[in-house]
DNA sequence: CTAGGGTTAG
């Protein structure tokens, strides 16, 4: 039955050269097919639609596939389904389109459902390309469940992998936070051959899971080997990244060299990144040259650097910033005023802080979602207004991962501020949201001990021993002429601890003499009540940055840059605190704030290497 | 003469 379709169609431009009519019909036909396969206008698209209707064409699989990519690549994916639901014979290339179509147009559910009918409809198998696609939209939904059975259906199809199916199974995998899987498919690809973009999809995984050693590492391969192309403007972009979670300003550099060499400075994405690169790694200067360099500003750059001054305590440039660019009529987005927030938060803007919130919707048509809530709550917390930052806070519906990011934010406040009460809720809360929170477990813990209440903070640390709640080891580091310092916080026990205590000890009454006040984690020395060992050792734990910055101070050359890199939470008090350490102990200080979730985990080297 | 993969700000 088949085959006599195929037969027919093909006896049609026999029967062309008989038919003056047919004749006419098949070089409009490709007239038609060459147009649609080249507009990029909608008019022309919806007046070749008309003529394939009136030609009679809308049976023909071929052209209407060209119809259907014509309103794709308009962005019109609703037009090319219906266009498609209209189909008699769709083919493999016709459900690829519409499935790539909602890809693009970032509607990955509705790609994934359109995969599921065509599966159900059984009478057009997908292909390598159907597959591909399908790998993409899960690795937007970061859906690791539905994609490993979309993958075990790949392998029991007999289609073959090939490098662009491998690799966008490596992007999933490593999208979906699945490094080892990533990995694993990356190894297998040797057989048929890896690109730069399989390469690049590694790269990333490694990068965006907090692993950066084995990012750079990867890169490095890459350049060592001889057949392979050179490192286009997308990996450069993921390696600057890298080099940013890392705060390896060299190495970042040396990215920036590649850049020049290649000649991608004039990309946005790769700018942006060496711009965040830059800030992230303390060198909020270079940042800004990057940031002058850019001609084509968009939302994305502008937010950038909002949120590097943001980083550096500069809230009202930020904010300057910030009305500059809505001036150029540049559309702010969430993140834009997460920035805004993040600024005001970490200069001591509180009211303009507040301002921002309660306006955002209406002047900027951004509307609050948790993530603003916790960085007002944080701002709040910081500055003392802890009961205000706790109501705000209670009104707040959150799922259980904001919740944690939420609740984290009014335990630091807590802390910062000695409120047990507020330490204990803000704790028991963060255990509920069952989010790996061990800080949680500690805080809760040293709370009952502070108030006496010795029983409920043995019971806690049971529970924590029984819920396998394994303490991870904080750290902090600092760099030095291109080498890395790891300190864990455990190390404090050693030796030194001793000449540290009184180095930091002398450093406040200086820093008193001069007239700083405030409790900046810097210079507070921690109070230790008496409490057991195991707890004093999680209160050390918030400490190690004092501990890389003492070691950092005392043992780097003068007139070297010490260069600290830590999860310490910056406010205006600190930013003051480091400019007159830095007075006082003669040495330029560089501060970097990474993400509090990006934990460094392969450190080159411990405290003892340092001696 | 139709279709597929990679990057950035929080």
């Amino acid at each position: 039955m088949k085959k006599r379709l195929i037969q027919n169609v093909r006896l049609a431009p026999a029967n062309a050269i008989t038919s003056p009519f047919l004749l006419l019909h098949l070089k409009t036909k490709a007239f038609l097919v060459h147009k649609l396969s080249e507009s990029t206008n909608p008019i022309l698209t919806n007046l070749l639609h008309t003529l394939t209707v009136k030609l009679g064409l809308v049976s023909d699989t071929f052209t209407v596939n060209l119809l259907i990519n014509s309103y794709v690549k308009l962005r019109e994916v609703n037009t090319a389904r219906k266009v498609f639901g209209e189909m008699c014979q769709p083919n493999v290339v016709s459900w690829t389109s519409v499935i790539s179509g909602f890809n693009d147009m970032g509607q990955p559910q509705t790609a994934l459902s359109m995969f599921q009918k065509m599966h159900e409809d059984r009478s057009v198998p997908p292909n390598e390309y159907t597959f591909a696609s399908v790998f993409k939209a899960c690795s937007s939904l970061a859906e690791s469940r539905i994609g490993k059975c979309i993958h075990a259906r790949f392998e029991i199809s007999r289609l073959r992998s090939n490098t662009v199916v491998s690799s966008s199974l490596v992007d999933m995998y490593g999208k979906c936070n699945d490094v080892e899987t990533a990995r694993r498919v990356f190894d297998s690809m040797i057989g048929y051959g890896r690109n730069v973009v399989s390469w690049t999809s590694m790269i990333t995984a490694y990068a965006q899971s907090g692993r950066g050693h084995e990012a750079i590492e990867l890169f490095r391969s890459f350049n060592a080997s001889t057949t392979l192309d050179r490192p286009n403007q997308f990996m450069l972009a993921s390696v600057i990244s890298a080099c940013s979670s890392l705060g390896r300003l060299k190495w970042g550099e040396v990215a920036h060299g590649l850049v020049t060499r290649g000649g991608y400075e004039s990309n946005n994405v790769v700018a942006t990144s060496l711009l965040d690169m830059y800030a992230k790694c303390g060198s909020l200067s270079c940042a800004e040259k990057v940031f002058l360099s850019i001609r084509c500003h968009s939302v994305i750059t502008y937010t950038s650097m909002i949120m590097a001054k943001a980083k550096h305590g500069l809230g009202e440039a930020a904010i300057k910033l910030f009305d500059e660019m809505v001036g150029k009529r540049i559309k702010p987005n969430y993140v834009t005023l997460l920035g805004v927030l993040h600024a005001c938060s970490h200069s001591g803007l509180v009211n303009e802080g507040l301002e921002f919130l309660n306006s955002m919707a209406e002047k900027h048509g951004v509307i609050p979602d948790p993530r603003h809530y916790t960085c007002v709550v944080d701002m709040l917390g910081r500055c003392g207004r802890v009961d205000e930052a706790y109501d705000l806070a209670k009104t707040i519906q959150v799922g259980a991962e904001q919740g944690a990011l939420l609740w984290g934010a009014l335990l630091s406040a807590g802390r910062l501020h000695g409120r047990v009460e507020i330490v204990c809720e803000a704790s028991k809360r963060l255990i509920q949201s069952d989010q790996q929170v061990t800080s949680a477990y500690i805080a809760l813990s040293n709370a009952y001990a502070v108030a006496g209440g010795w029983e409920d903070s043995e019971s806690l640390r049971l529970e924590m021993k029984r819920s396998g709640n394994v303490k991870e080891r904080a750290c902090s580091w600092i760099e030095s002429k291109g080498s890395v310092y790891v300190f864990h916080a455990g190390d404090l026990s050693c030796d030194e601890s001793g000449e540290i205590e009184r180095f930091l000890k002398d450093l406040e009454k200086r820093m008193k003499e001069r007239g700083h006040r405030g409790s900046s984690m810097i210079t507070s020395s921690s109070v230790f009540v008496d409490v057991d060992e195991e707890a004093k050792e999680a209160m050390v734990n918030l400490h190690c940055e004092r501990l890389a910055l003492a070691y950092g101070l005392i043992y780097l050359p003068a007139g070297s840059t010490v260069r600290i890199m830590n999860n310490l939470r910056m406010c205006r008090d600190c930013h003051e605190a480091f400019k007159l350490i830095s007075e006082i102990v003669q040495r330029e200080i560089v501060v970097r704030d990474v993400n509090r979730f990006h934990c460094f985990k392969n450190g080159s080297c411990t405290c003892r290497d340092f001696w």
